[in-house]
DNA sequence: CGCTCCCTGTCTCGACTGGGACGGCGCCGG
DNA sequence: CCGGCGCCGTCCCAGTCGAGACAGGGAGCG
């Protein structure tokens, strides 16, 4: 279910489900969004909507897959500032999307998706460690919650500050477990712009 | 062609093509739009275009006579101030697609158009007078071209007074034009809110 | 408890659509 | 003059979609 497909009505349909998804999340919240209320939205019928995913669910996952992997592909890893434009675009992923992840992430939102953003992000950043951790996985995983609360304070906080700061902050409360945890030395980036004022 | 279907597929497939003309309107001119550009914007197979309109002219007509529609039975016919409220709405419904107008009658549009659209409000208006005049039919036509011209300098010139306040002073002008060929008195609105500064 | 209501997830069949090909036309450059 | 190119308008067939019905479940209510 839900392979790439050449048709264009596959993609069409599932463009329209996904914005009609987005718009609805947006409007009530997911756990108050019906498949019903999606395909009425999207113009397409139930039916169609159960040919190409399982549930909501899935959808809201797909949705968030594909962004991420937009985001992955956003920088390439050679560079010294890789790490850090990465976070920026996350970031700014998150920002652009700020209304959807707000009713994903926030009171109304529902703890799965949290779950699986921690999840996709503790896979993002797993690679980057050595296996031989004294408790080995451990730190993707504090490290993805780290972000994702940072992502919910500022987006329950109504984004006071531009996403480019927020993903650097949140990337050195990073790095400090980081050095705690590997004894790498702190990022670049928190060198070049020390704690205070920006 | 074109009758109302109650097919879902079939009214998304002409709101989806509705949408991508005006869109693609609005960035290129009407004639520097291709029948295929509209349905890549769509995404909607160029056979599908065929089996709904004849032309990118009907689909244009189609809209503007739908919104025209729309105006029409915006309000009843009743009550004192039904004409103006009338022209309000129309001037509104301009104003909130006031990109595609520009583009179909300002330098870049068709002639065509300007002359659809003189026609619409000639037949509007014409059940309103007397087929008796000396010269029967030519106050509609004339009001028309009043108003499609006032509509086409306001657009050029970036709207710069309210939707309501144009529309007032398009009925004032053709008020005087009314009252010279049928002798009726001006119309209500016009007393009430003379000449002057509002 | 029963009853209603709404939503889910699945299925069938007729209807509409997409892909692709076709000939035709107008335009442009050689 | 010719040929290339892009767009138009039409056609066919396989594939997808919509309408509607169905059983099942869960929440609210008396």
């Amino acid at each position: 279910m839900s392979q790439p497909t050449g048709d264009l009505r596959v993609r069409r349909t599932r463009k329209l489900l996904r914005e009609a998804l987005i718009a609805l999340i947006e409007e009530r919240g997911f756990d108050r969004v019906t498949v019903g209320a999606i395909t009425e939205r999207a113009m397409v019928s139930r039916a169609a909507f159960y040919r190409n995913y399982r549930d909501k669910y899935q959808l809201v996952e797909q949705i968030f897959d594909e962004a991420m992997a937009e985001v992955r592909g956003h920088v390439a890893d050679g560079d010294p500032d890789s790490r850090r434009a990465r976070w920026v675009a996350f970031f700014d992923h998150v920002d652009e999307y700020h209304r959807l992840y707000a009713a994903l992430l926030g009171a109304r939102g529902s703890a799965w998706f949290a779950a699986r953003m921690r999840s996709a992000l503790a896979e993002l950043t797993a690679p980057h460690f050595a296996p031989d951790a004294p408790v080995p996985g451990l730190l993707p995983s504090v490290l993805s919650a780290v972000f994702v609360e940072s992502i919910v304070w500022w987006l329950d906080h109504d984004r006071p500050v531009p996403a480019a700061e927020i993903a650097d902050r949140s990337a050195d409360l990073a790095g400090a477990m980081i050095t705690e945890a590997t004894g790498w030395p702190p990022r670049p980036w928190s060198r070049r712009r020390p704690a205070g004022k920006k």
